[in-house]
DNA sequence: ACCCCGTCTGCTCATATGAGCAATCTGCCC
DNA sequence: GGGCAGATTGCTCATATGAGCAGACGGGGT
């Protein structure tokens, strides 16, 4: 009879959830009694014959939530369904509207929001509704996008976070790498500059994102750094960077004579935040996701599915 | 509210399908009365976020089934899911399983089953389970494979049916195409060939399958046909067969010269009967799944989901 | 400003479902 | 064949859910 339960259990199946049958229903045309449909019912189920998605770009999957939490305590995330998705692009559109619900009921509000930049936060600004909140500075934790024909867009992000909640948008006003020690060293001193660090540093909440290590990464593509350079950095193993200092699979700097002429928060001030936001997603990030995760980099990290489900180890 | 509305049910959706959680729960959790949250969760469903599949082979599609009998009326018609399907070979062995199912369960018993022969057929035998009824005759409803190394398949099938119901065998005992048209009379006028014409003729159940119209097709395989004889049936129309017959998308045979020397019932006999069961499946096969429930050649249809929905003319 | 009509809300009540328990069955060992 | 342990069954009772309805609400039209 063993066959026999579990077909039976298939067919119960069908009539309770194509044919909205009751169970008692099912009852008399299986010729079994309600409760043994129940039992048949809740047994399809426990085998995982019976699959329920939810089917919505703003689907999240909660239960991949909680076990992230447990399993690196982090103090929340936020996972983003990747049913039906076509390729990276709308899963980092999915993730980044998640970011930007998750901002938008943050409680309490923060008085300062620090951010970085890159083409996932400019993503999140995008998707952020006007009056999200009511008053949010913004200040931006590293050097901004300048050398490049995309000069603003770091701008942008910033300034359109901070309108949309009624606040001030403060930009660093500075490269994101020097050339020289001396010239970082210089333009840190400078009292504009200082000023915003020092607000950085204040702020009560940051939201940041994460490059891969390779040749696409926004550095590259600003002209801080060159591909070679990338290489050489990912042969020191470099897995990715965060506003703009390059970590290893532990969440160390790999260059720490590239990292002094980085400027902009200490990843040191983003480990002692209580809230680090971290929007990460896409297949070619899995490893600086374990790499900030795994180093208690952020406090709150906002994926997608399949990225989560890396971090968990799960196979399929 | 509209779009905050749908991004509730979501939310609802995910408490109620993956956190098990009450209605009422989820309506302390998002500050909505519980009566709310049903709505929210009967929209969800309504609006077909909500995905709900049954994953095992033997599941079927009963909603589909109804569709199909009442847009065809076939007398009864089963369709097995292709979820998680690799390719056609498990969406036929499913098949098969399912033709097996229903003629187990079938009431009134048959006392003679008329079969035809091929891949699908044997399937069907080798699914059946020993002692699936208690006593029916099998008999052959058309000429069977001799001519090449695979002699005995038509026969084992038909053999296996029956001895897996305490019954009895009945083999035509001929060529399925004769190569001229007296001969065709010559034996069909014999006593032992004529005998089993009646009893199939007169056989209280059929069971059938389908070949596709190309080389791959079981009676080129046989030798009966060459690859260009079934080419030149196609340029005619021909979309598939049937007990050895070709006929094109109206169910008319193909070509009566040919048709004359197929030795095995009539496909009028088969439209009289009043228990013709088809098990035709796999994407090649669509075509003559229509033609055959089309011109009423049988009434209770075995198939695959992706053929049904072809039949219903569902897009997706 | 007023009213009307259609929609939405929160309710009551009937029904469906799940938890837990005692009775029964089944296989298994002696 | 007897008796025992664990599984399985059918039940009672508490709970969750869905149908249907009366009143509140909203947004045009006059």
């Amino acid at each position: 009879m063993i066959d026999t339960d579990e077909l039976m259990s298939i067919r119960a199946a069908e009539l309770y959830y194509e044919e909205n049958k009751t169970q008692d229903e099912i009852g008399s045309i299986l010729r079994l009694t309600r409760w043994k449909v129940g039992r048949l019912l809740a047994q399809a189920k426990a085998s995982g014959f019976i699959r329920i998605e939810i089917v919505h770009p703003r689907a999240r999957r909660l239960p991949v939530e909680r076990r992230l939490r447990e399993a690196t305590g982090l103090k929340d995330a936020i996972v983003v369904s990747s049913v039906g998705v076509a390729g990276d692009e709308e899963l980092q559109s999915r993730t980044a509207q998640a970011a930007a619900d998750y901002l938008t009921g943050l409680r309490p509000i923060p008085r300062t929001l620090g951010i970085s930049w890159g083409r996932t936060l400019h993503d999140v600004s995008l998707h952020l509704k006007h009056g999200w909140a009511p008053g949010v500075d913004v200040v931006q934790i590293n050097g901004g996008v300048s050398l490049n024909k995309r000069a603003g867009t770091a701008a942008t992000t910033a300034a359109t976070i901070a309108h949309k909640a009624f606040g001030a948008a403060t930009l660093l006003p500075s490269p994101a790498i020097l050339e020289r020690l001396e010239t970082k060293h210089a333009i840190e001193s400078d009292r504009a500059v200082a000023a915003v660090l020092e607000q950085a540093a204040g702020a009560s909440a940051y939201l940041y994102s994460a490059g891969q290590a390779d040749e696409h990464s926004a550095l590259v593509d600003s002209g801080y750094l060159s591909a070679d350079e990338v290489g050489e950095l990912v042969r020191k193993g470099a897995v990715g960077d965060i506003v703009g200092r390059y970590i290893d699979k532990n969440g160390a700097i790999v260059d720490p004579e590239l990292d002094e002429r980085t400027l902009g928060i200490q990843l040191e001030q983003l480990r002692r935040a209580s809230l680090a936001i971290a929007v990460i997603s896409g297949s070619a990030k899995h490893a600086v996701a374990r790499a900030i995760v795994g180093s208690g980099l952020c406090t709150v990290l906002v994926t997608d599915e399949d990225t989560a489900r890396a971090l968990l180890g799960d196979d399929v």
